[in-house]
RNA sequence: GCGCCGGUAGCUCAGCCUGGAAAGAGCGACGGACUUCUAAUCCGUGGGUCGGAGGUUCGAAUCCUCCCCGGCGCGCCA
């Protein structure tokens, strides 16, 4: 808000001056921008090299008259004309230290955006119920859930949908894994099929079903029999998928069955209405969909030729779901290996009639886990493959958020288990638990000592002006900023890195600054600047979904 | 062949959307700081043709074009 006004008085400053450069004609809005170096002052403005090359003058002398027709503000230090022609702001500290006020109030929530009323849905992990989650989906799940709490932080209302394929080949296969194993506990003669799921856990999922529904199902018709079991299969493995993500910090708010969506001819209907709109044809036995009057390079199968329809034809119908269930923007998290799918499923939602824009791929590039170095290798239906959970045993589920939330989605990425779980003392997202931990630890021991946090109201912040405050109070004045930033980029990895940079401001200043001490008001300014960090630390870890803990033993080694 | 993503310090990566002042961080290396709120910390030193070449611009890691290298994708698979 300070920016806005001050870009007001920019404004009307270059009005002023605008007559003695010889402008005329339609001035430009002022752009203002965060200086890297704070010597730079606090906001700055290119305009006059922007402007200099129309008023005919050198930058700095443009600069110069801008600057002398800017209208004194209270929130305003200074005004400097600098390098080859830059306005450079320094704000007054009082403003600055507005910004403890602000946090006190808002809390842990703090530069969040108040509600838009606008829906969005974030629908991500969504793997197929075969088996439990494996570190392939861990990235998935990390970006999906942070950006699902970074859009909520932005004014979103969130729903986090997890949509799983239920039919199929694939499910085929799974089914009649279950069934083999099923049939051998009850002493009957029955083999996994070669391209089944071989993996240990599908033995336990019999057995459990065993000790459930008994033997009795052996005896059903064949037919049912594959069906049931299937069914009492997904259920456990859905219900196994979800205890994991629990732990990892992630709860979905609906499942949503691709079985459902054909069982009440949802797919049939979208093919409908997909021909009726002229995007649906048919050639050699198959329903086609125009992908190609969208942008995609060849034409995509909706009804194959023996009658069933293909995923995409179901993620039609569910795309007609999801827009009747009111959502005002669809979010999807894929895997980089789905691009090529990008343009016909929005092709799909602009041939059915939506808008384009509100469907929205994420994509993330691939992970390679490692352990020493060596590349995992993993075959789900071999059933050697890492768990979720292994991963979160191993190395713990903040560490592993913390670094799948370092990177930039579209780089790819390595995630060595070994390094992760091994440097555990150095890793980033333990410098700063800690330094929430360190600030919780001050604030308690204050308080031992007798010393309470007085109201806020009561407290001189004025008294903050030591370098390492300003630079504290600075990066947490940035956080609004950030968190919308981030949001708008879909970029949860912005948040890691300011967490970390904030956590390393705190750390400077508790070196550089005695916070309890005999001086009474400046412990009290302190540790509200302590206070308020500790708030937004936590906000920023939340947003990642990783935990900002009161306590951290010191390790031993 | 076409498409998407990457190429920035010894290593791992931010920064690029929206061009701006000496290009940042962590790790590693080297040298320092604990009688004081947790040293899981801090300070300092060294380290970069921002893949290459053109172009746009007063100004390019950032925008445009081409090229090189690497990853991924291009089924009536899931």
């Amino acid at each position: 808000m300070i920016e806005d006004e001050l870009k007001e008085l920019l404004r009307r400053a270059l009005q002023a001056a605008a007559p003695g450069l010889g402008l005329d004609g339609e001035l430009p809005e002022p752009e203002l921008f965060t200086p890297r170096q704070k010597e730079h002052g606090d906001v700055a403005t290119n305009v006059a090299l922007a402007l200099a090359a129309r008023a005919g003058r050198p930058p700095v002398e443009v600069a110069r008259a801008i600057v002398e027709a800017l209208p004194p503000a209270p929130f305003v230090e200074r005004v400097e004309v600098a390098g080859p022609g830059f306005i450079n702001v320094f704000l007054a500290e009082r403003w600055l230290v507005d910004v403890v006020r602000a946090v006190a109030a808002a809390g842990e929530r703090f530069g969040w955006a108040p509600p838009s009323g606008r829906r969005a849905q974030v629908e991500f992990v969504s793997a197929n119920p075969t088996g439990p989650l494996h570190i392939g989906h861990a990235r998935n799940a990390a970006l999906g859930d942070a950006l699902a709490r970074l859009l909520e932080a932005a004014g979103w209302q969130v729903e986090r949908e997890y949509y799983f394929n239920d039919a199929g080949g694939q499910m085929d296969r799974f089914g009649r894994s279950v069934e083999a194993r099923y049939l051998e506990l009850v002493g009957r003669e029955a083999e996994v099929p070669e391209d089944g799921y071989h993996g240990e856990y599908v033995r336990d999922l019999a057995r459990d079903i065993l000790a459930a529904e008994g033997p009795g199902l052996a005896d059903l018709p064949a037919d049912e029999r594959l069906v049931r079991l299937r069914s009492e299969g997904v259920r456990r493995v859905l219900a196994q998928i979800e205890r994991t993500l629990e732990r990892f910090g992630v709860r979905f708010d609906s499942f949503v069955s691709e079985a459902s969506l054909a069982e009440r001819g949802e797919v049939g209907a979208a093919v409908d209405r997909l021909r009726a709109a002229g995007y649906a044809y048919e050639a050699d036995g198959a329903v086609w969909f125009r992908s190609t009057a969208f942008g995609d390079d060849k034409d995509r199968v909706l009804v194959r030729s023996n009658g069933v329809h293909t995923y995409f034809g179901a993620d039609c119908a569910y795309l007609i779901d999801k827009f009747s269930r009111g959502f005002d923007r669809l979010v999807y998290v894929w895997g980089a290996d789905h691009h090529g799918d990008v343009a016909r499923l929005r092709g799909a939602a602009a041939a059915l009639g939506y808008d384009p824009e509100a469907v929205e791929i994420v994509l993330y590039q691939w992970v390679t886990f490692r352990r020493g170095g060596e590349p995992v290798a993993m075959s789900k239906r071999a059933g050697t493959f890492v768990t979720l959970d292994q991963l979160i045993d191993e190395v713990g589920a903040d560490a592993a958020r913390w670094h799948l939330l370092t990177f930039s989605n579209d780089a790819a990425m390595s995630f060595d288990i070994d390094e992760v779980k091994r440097r555990s003392m150095d890793n980033p997202v333990y410098y700063v638990q800690y330094g929430h931990a360190r600030i919780a630890s001050i604030l308690r021991k204050a308080r031992e000592a007798g010393v309470e946090l007085r109201p806020i109201a009561e407290v001189d912040l004025d008294l903050l002006a030591h370098p390492s405050e300003l630079d504290l109070l600075r990066a947490i004045a940035g956080v609004p900023g950030l968190i919308a930033t981030a949001a708008s980029m879909r970029a949860p990895h912005r948040l890691t890195h300011a967490a970390h940079d904030l956590a390393g401001r705190f750390h400077r200043f508790y070196t550089e600054c005695r916070v309890v001490s005999d001086d009474e008001a400046l412990t009290q300014a302190r540790l509200w600047l302590a206070r308020a960090t500790q708030l937004v630390l936590a906000g920023l870890l939340g947003l990642l979904g990783i935990g900002a803990p009161e306590r951290m033993e010191r390790p031993d080694a």
